[in-house]
DNA sequence: ATTATATTAATAATCGTTCCGATTACTGTT
DNA sequence: AACAGTAATCGGAACGATTATTAATATAAT
């Protein structure tokens, strides 16, 4: 990546996180690229991976690993649960509280030194819901 | 896969299956190719692809993606928690019992139709645990 | 402006997985 | 026991997502 020395600024890496700043969508690298190429017609896929990667580094980007075949990515870096449609394949922020007790828990049932967890629920988003319902 | 006709039986398949059930280390692909190899001198990864993909699909055996780039395998298929160590990556079930009410609080927060969740913890396992307290 | 080097675009390489065609192994029928 | 029908196999090619390489370009400091 870039060991030791200091980071440049670049107008890609810039749009980038400005672009994951803007959306809720949890965006895939591809998503990002379509969105970006009309405002660098050179933009390369590279680029948006280097760039993901050095983000996250940073701190200032999560990534998701969604369960698809693919990762996801987010600027809202908090602690916070995700809502999945198993139908869509859409991913949601869920404002539900963070349950450091599970934590605790879990640590019961272990000699392990469990620091965090994550959750993924499962089933169907609103619109694939209604879609269902209509025939 | 192979659909609507029954499926036969393969010594294969018996023994992907067998292995599972004889382990508790959720192996990957990679893995049970290793094992099976000698026993098998021209097995194919795509043959353990394609049984684990039946037997999954026969309920016999969960698919986790463990957030890694490959995919682990399992015959517990009842629901259950997991911890996964940081440090040298081994995924281990969790005694804890299993919280549907989660998914009812989840509920209060959208309005989804959640179904299911997952919860991954993270952590350091007792094996790592010790060889970092041992420097 | 000159310089040093971080960043880029283009492309090749890698990784885990799926797909394919030719061959082999089951299983039920004559 | 020979046969026919068709799953299952092996080996390798193809695939999609990601990472690595390299020469050209952009950025920031002097
Ligand atoms: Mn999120
Ligand atoms: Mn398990
Ligand atoms: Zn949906
Ligand atoms: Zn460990």
């Amino acid at each position: 990546m870039n060991s030791g020395t200091s980071y440049r600024q670049s107008r890609q890496r810039r749009r980038i996180l400005q672009l994951l700043k803007e959306t809720h969508t949890h965006p895939t690298v591809d998503w990002m690229y379509q969105q970006l190429k009309p405002e660098f017609p050179k933009l390369s896929l590279g680029t948006i991976y280097r760039n993901l990667s050095i983000l996250t580094e940073q701190g200032l980007v999560n990534k998701i690993k969604s369960g698809s075949t693919f990762d996801r990515f987010e600027a809202n870096t908090g602690t916070h649960y995700h809502f999945i449609c198993e139908s869509c394949g859409c991913m949601q922020d869920l404002e539900m509280p963070v349950r450091k007790d599970l934590n605790d828990e879990a640590r019961q049932f272990t000699n392990f030194d469990v620091q965090k967890h994550q959750i993924h629920f499962f089933g169907l988003c609103s619109d694939c819901r209604s879609k269902k319902t209509a025939d």
